[in-house]
DNA sequence: AGCTGCTCCTGGTCGC
DNA sequence: TGCGACCAGGAGCAGC
C-alpha cells in the first residue's frame, strides 16, 4: 500500500513522464473516484498542460497551466502509468487522460478506494486530509518538541498516533510497525507514557526509515510499482511486517501479530516490551 | 475533544 | 469443485 516513500517514487516518475503534456480528454468507467464528476474534470482539464507534480504526505498534486491543482490519493491499490493510447486497456484501469501526443495517463486501482479533487492552486491545503495534515518526516518540519506534545495529548496506542496522519504526515501501516520495532516500542503503549528517550528515539527513527524507504525506491508488497513499473527495494529491509512467526533479528524471539486499533500489527514480544 | 467503529471495494485464502 | 466467510486497510465520518 501507498505510504510516503511510495507516493514519492510515483511523484518522481509521474515527473519525468508527464511534465510538459497536454490533457486533451478525461475518461473514466468508475467516477466515484473523481470528486465533482467527470463533467468538472473535463471542463477544467481539457486543453491544460502538466507544469509539475508535487507531494505533501501520501498526496500528490498535480498542476496545471490554468492553475488548477489535481489531487490524488492513491490509498490502498492505485497506481499510474503513461502508456500509448494503442495499448491494452487493463480491467482495473478507472481513469484515463488522453495527452496530445498520443499517450495515455493511466489511473488503476482494483480496490476503488483512490480519490482525485480539483481545487484552485494554493487552495489544497484548505482541502479534506491535506487541512489537518502533520509535518512532513523531515528534521526541519517535524521537532521532537510538536512530537511530545502531541504525545501527551493522547492516551491511545503510540501505534494508532503514528497513523494519524495529522502528527507526521505519510505513515501508514507498514512504516508504523517498522518504526516501533525500530525503536523498541510497544505498539499498544499509550502515547502519553513514552518517555522522553523514547520519544526522541522514535522521532528519530521515523526520519531515518522513511529516509531510507524513498532512497531504496519503497516497499513493493502486494503490488506496488512507480509510475515507470518499477518495484521498490525496501521489502528486503522489513523486520517484522508480514513476518509474523518469523524470529526477531535482534532476539530470535518470534514476531506476533496482533490488531491495534483495527490495523493488523506486527512487534516482537521480547524486544517492545508493553508498559501501561 | 478524544476515541471507537463503520464504510468503501475486491482479490485471495480458508474451511466445509 | 463450489461456495460463503473473512481478511487486507487509509481516510472520512457518525456517534458516544
Amino acid at each position: 500500500m501507498p505510504e510516503l516513500p511510495e507516493v514519492e517514487s510515483v511523484r518522481r516518475g509521474l515527473a519525468t513522464l508527464l511534465v510538459g503534456k497536454t490533457v486533451t480528454a478525461v475518461h473514466t468507467n468508475w467516477e466515484k473516484v473523481l470528486v465533482g464528476g467527470l463533467d468538472a474534470f473535463n471542463q477544467a482539464l481539457t486543453g491544460q498542460t502538466v507544469t509539475a507534480i508535487d507531494r505533501r504526505g501520501k498526496y500528490l498534486l498535480i498542476r496545471f497551466s490554468n492553475a488548477t491543482t489535481l489531487i490524488s490519493h492513491l490509498r490502498m491499490e492505485g497506481k499510474y502509468q503513461v502508456v500509448a493510447a494503442s495499448e491494452p486497456m487493463h480491467r482495473f484501469v478507472h481513469v484515463w487522460f488522453d495527452l496530445d501526443d498520443g499517450a495515455q495517463l493511466r489511473y488503476h486501482d482494483m480496490r476503488k478506494f483512490g480519490r482525485m479533487q480539483l481545487v484552485a492552486t494554493g487552495t489544497e491545503m484548505q482541502v479534506g486530509g491535506l487541512a489537518t495534515i502533520g509535518p512532513e518526516p523531515n528534521p526541519e518540519s517535524f521537532t521532537v518538541a510538536d512530537f511530545e506534545a502531541k504525545l501527551a495529548r493522547h492516551h491511545k496506542a503510540i501505534k494508532s498516533v503514528l497513523l494519524d496522519q495529522s502528527t507526521v504526515a505519510g505513515i501508514g501501516n507498514i512504516y508504523a510497525d517498522e518504526s516501533l520495532w525500530r525503536a523498541q516500542i510497544h505498539p499498544e503503549t499509550p502515547a502519553d507514557q513514552l518517555s522522553h528517550e523514547e520519544a526522541v528515539k522514535l522521532h528519530d527513527v521515523v526520519i531515518d526509515l522513511l529516509a531510507q524507504a524513498i532512497t531504496l525506491g519503497g516497499t513493493s508488497v502486494h503490488t506496488f510499482v512507480d509510475a515507470t513499473g518499477k518495484r521498490g527495494g525496501f521489502q528486503n529491509e522489513l523486520k517484522v511486517y508480514g513476518r509474523t512467526g518469523e524470529p526477531c533479528e535482534r532476539c530470535g524471539t518470534a514476531i506476533q501479530k496482533i490488531k491495534v486499533g483495527q490495523r493488523g500489527t506486527h512487534f516482537c514480544p521480547h524486544c517492545q516490551v508493553r508498559k501501561d
